[in-house]
DNA sequence: TGGCGGCCTGAAAGCCACCTGAAGAACGTC
DNA sequence: GACGTTCTTCAGGTGGCTTTCAGGCCGCCA
């Protein structure tokens, strides 16, 4: 875990790094803004403590262009002032934590396990198989990034699918498991949603095996 | 002040209750992980001092799911190891803090008292998603700045939704959740929420997932 | 090569999940 | 007890989703 400290004291910087470090986290540091927010463009980054008393560009304004590029990144601020409506403000800005400096390191620790645990990734199981990503939790599909809007039940096919990759499944058994029916015979409701799916995956996602069913491409991709 | 001690060995949990009583706590016990996580989940739990060394259900797993219901209960962990490791594991596991058996009571009570001033006010009073910030204590939220004041169920069910950012709830879990009905199945009372709460939030900020449920939009701020 | 059966897919109809205004019930306050 | 607020239920309306249907395609086999 890479944590991005953008402060100009240089004081606060290295009490801060080795409270960080020792707990375990990688440290970065900028001394001004320009710095901060070229770094805090950096993938690698996973959290950023920034203080708002910059000089040149005032914080507030790194932390609005960092928000537009990276909205995803925990930012923790620093700042003397303590008013309720600065506190307000600066969440409305985009901050997900704020402490008042004086403050101890081990606050400090605590806010950055407490963003990293619940900004960062709190999603349900993520499944992954043959270049497509399934988010049970937020309920969103993506092929090679690209998201892709799914319907409940194109949702549900693909979910089975995805469980076993690489596994076929005969029409009666996805009607069962994603449709729930134990029933009918004459219905091509399966074929239709494959042919759907297939529309928003791209094509060589689905493979259809004559005669026994449909299973997803697991190649290395 | 409620702490849960979920401990196995008779010895350390009443000598531990022992310390903390004489502090003035109230202390509940649990002897495994199962009884631990249910009587944890319950908000009259202030702290929670768990041994991850329990038999059944692995300690780690009872820390994540306690996180996944309860991410802003204190949670102290008891352990054999001490690697440097271990301790990042277990805090970005969802620990606020460790201690390598064998400890003091003294020490004990220290960590314990810590934590309820960091971690018993000043976190988790105000949360922010997707441009909403939500002020526990006024029991108010904003948007953009502008406030809006909110009944208990409005602010219950924003508060759900904000805890978990981008995760979608389907309607029989908000009506667990928020509402506390086990079942009931026929009532729109979710929806007719969800409905006022666009109405004061403004456009765009709760998303519907047909077929799946609702969530906070996340993203732009 | 012709025929058959399994599979594909565009289009249309029906359904159902969801939205929302309104009214009655429950609650708290004075 | 009267009032205002909040909670819940109800009913009508809407649009997206699901399903069916029909026609065409394609692989397999005689």
């Amino acid at each position: 875990m890479a944590i991005l400290v953008v402060e100009d004291e240089e004081g606060i910087v290295s009490f801060v790094r080795r409270g960080l470090e020792t707990a375990g986290y990688q440290v970065l540091a900028a001394g001004d803004g320009i710095d901060g927010l070229t770094m805090a463009l950096s993938p690698d980054v996973d959290l950023v403590v920034l203080d708002l008393g910059l000089p040149g560009i005032p914080g507030e304004e790194v932390l609005r262009r960092l928000r537009q590029r990276r909205p995803s990144v925990p930012v923790i601020v620093l700042t003397a002032k303590d008013a309720v409506s600065d506190r307000v403000a600066n969440l409305d800005a985009g901050a997900d934590d704020y402490m008042v400096k004086p403050f101890s390191v081990s606050e400090l620790l605590a806010r950055v396990r407490a963003r990293l645990r619940t900004g960062g990734q709190e999603r349900g199981d993520v499944l992954a198989a043959g270049g497509v990503v399934l988010d049970l939790g937020a309920r969103t599909a993506s092929v090679e990034g690209r998201t892709v809007n799914l319907s409940a039940r194109e949702f549900g096919l693909l979910e089975v699918l995805i469980r076993h990759p690489a596994q076929v499944f005969s029409q009666p058994q996805l009607l069962d498991r994603v449709w729930g029916y134990n029933f009918d015979g004459a219905s091509n409701v399966v074929e239709v949603y494959v042919s759907q799916l297939r529309r928003k995956l791209g094509p060589g996602r689905i493979e259809t095996v004559r005669g026994a069913g449909y299973r997803l491409a697991g190649g290395a991709r």
